[in-house]
DNA sequence: GCCTGATATGTAAGCGCTTACATGCAGATT
DNA sequence: AATCTGCATGTAAGCGCTTACATATCAGGC
């Protein structure tokens, strides 16, 4: 039970040559036993081995990786660990690469470019053999010192039929248009948007440009007045819901929200202000997250496999450090998850009397 | 733009050397210029940094490694990323430890010993020098391995107060002591249980020996029939309280639940059920997700600080790597949020005919 | 003017491992 | 019998850096 001596690694740790020794052989044999079992006869490889296991030894990643040029590390840069979304892509990444004895290093953004790109320098400046990024919008220059260094890598999440980066991810553009297609469907002409922060994210962009798109397309804009850009979180949701429908008439029948946890909030607002879901107004959602399902009326909204996301960018790096130069990733699919929120319009939403 | 060329680095990569000539001074001096800049003349250590910045040079960490015996390597290991609660532990001792230069490797056990093994191998393998660990139920011989290292670690999320192992978490026991205390001082006398897998998780064992404990105080046992124990979803929280709710009386007038995911279940399926909390029936979770405060009526929940857990783990780690032997770190508060979901049982829960 | 001590820099020996190349040996080929 | 081939293993040269120790320089004290 003797934990916390001032002495960090006292007794000195076996090396390579020691575990050759007691097995009568070169270091060099030791080597191979491990990385190239092929090449040893079983008998001593065997031997070595077990050697090995009884004296605790293992190799020395800095000698490995000193002598290899190989580091089996991979970075994943991501905005924030606090959204399901990501943690599910990293989850997903790191157990893929596991498979294949890379180690993930994870640095976080927190929306920030500035940090996104040290966070990038840091894991280049600690050897990694491969990057994914969430999200093309970087700062001016970080993709060429990628490119520079020759190291391959992936943009996560976002994704776009282009042959600048490789992508694992889905068309936020095309998400979006079919909400809009769906609500359009249903009848409705007056729509709301509550979104998250669109600067220095593409996803988020792109999102809003499906959108738009797809109402042009009908002779629809939306009214800046029923547009809200705020965190994304529920009581930003309830805020916007509360700001749009205060606004004086025409009010949308239908509110696009771009996360769940936006929608979940207008939903809430919107039984807190008397309004009918989905009677008077429609709501949808994004990412279908466990409470969308379960909310009152449950939500219309988009799911998307994130931990796909992550296994194909896994693949691909895989790929790129084993082939060279594997095909893009083929985008993940997205499905429209058509439930109580949204509906055809029956009539416009009342605000009760004060 | 040229991506995915075959060979990797295929351009030598800058070495100390090639500063040092540059600067013409020695690689000793370099290296001195980046890792103790005091002992260099201020003019040299200028020109060797800016040297070294437009060579794009950055000390190589495998051969820093070697020569220092100094990774700045620290590993975390914890359940799963897919869990709020453990993304932000990670995502706060993450931030924390890049201030000191350390970069953190995550791995994931699944809530599996075995996996929780090899990850615990592979880091140990990779040359962390410190871990932080969710949870002391590990498998025999995993802490003794650590410790036969010299490596300093902490256990996240538990608390005891125990010589064992260095805590950096709250008293779960106690936690589920004072939600205990609440209902009983409400009046209640009845209750029900649901809750997330306890095999091989000892958060949510001292959970409910704190609950268990405080009922027995007062003469209380748990019917069996009224404790479930499932997956921590939203699913089984609904199917949990339905199954409570349909054994004979008396019926609970009070359930706990080990989490708010399973809360909310119940308190859905409570709606379903056409049972009314709190008045017939009172419903705690525990967590304090954003959802919670939102949900109809608002949930009474506990909550904890995640961040802070994760924050004075890194900060222990530090001061083992820097001190040596600094005092084990305090136990994080934990605070009840009363809300509208608990009250004084007025009436027993009525299931309305079929 | 000589010595002392402090300070700045250089020298060179590794850190623990991998791997190209050399060696030795057994069996196959002519 | 001589030669070749292929395989298993050993030899030894680094990989790129840090750091103990050696050396050089200079200011100040006597």
């Amino acid at each position: 039970m003797a934990r916390g001596s001032k002495e960090r690694n006292k007794a000195a740790a076996p090396r390579a040559l020691d575990v050759a020794a007691a097995a009568g052989v070169s270091t060099a044999t030791v080597s191979r036993a491990f990385n190239t079992p092929e090449k040893v006869a079983p008998e001593i490889r065997d031997k070595i081995l077990k050697i090995a296991a009884d004296l605790g030894w293992m190799p020395h990643p800095a000698g490995a990786a000193l002598a290899s040029r190989r580091t089996w590390l991979v970075g994943v840069l991501i905005p924030t660990l606090d959204h399901d979304v990501f943690a599910s892509q990293v989850g997903a990444l790191q157990a893929r690469l596991a498979e294949a004895g890379i180690t993930v290093l994870i640095g976080c953004s927190n929306y920030d470019s500035a940090q996104a790109e040290a966070q990038l320098r840091a894991m280049l400046a600690r050897g990694v053999e491969a990057l994914a990024i969430v999200g093309e919008a970087q700062r001016e220059g970080v993709f060429d010192m990628i490119r520079a260094r020759r190291v391959p890598y992936v943009v996560m999440y976002s994704y776009r039929d282009s042959a600048e980066h490789p992508f694992a991810g889905f068309d936020n553009a095309g998400a979006f248009r079919s909400v809009a297609r769906h609500l359009l469907d249903l009848g409705h002409r007056d729509f709301g948007l509550i979104h998250q922060p669109a600067g220095d994210n593409d996803r988020v962009q792109a999102r809003l440009d499906g959108l738009r798109g797809a109402l042009a397309e009908n002779g629809i804009a939306l009214r800046p007045q029923h547009v809200h850009e705020g965190a994304p979180s529920l009581l930003f949701g309830r805020q916007g819901l509360k700001a749009i429908m205060e606004t004086s008439e025409p009010r949308p029948t239908a509110i696009v929200c771009g996360n769940d946890t936006l929608a979940m909030g207008a939903l809430i607002e919107a039984r807190a202000l008397g309004i009918k879901v989905p009677d008077e107004l429609s709501i949808t959602g994004f990412d279908d997250v466990a409470m969308a399902a379960h909310m009152e009326p449950p939500l219309t909204t988009m799911r998307v496999d994130n931990a796909e996301i992550g296994r194909r960018a896994a693949d691909y790096l895989r790929a790129c450090l084993e082939d060279g130069a594997p095909d893009d990733p083929q985008p993940v699919e997205f499905h429209l998850m058509l439930r109580k929120s949204t509906a055809a319009p029956r009539s416009r939403p009342v605000l009760p009397d004060k």
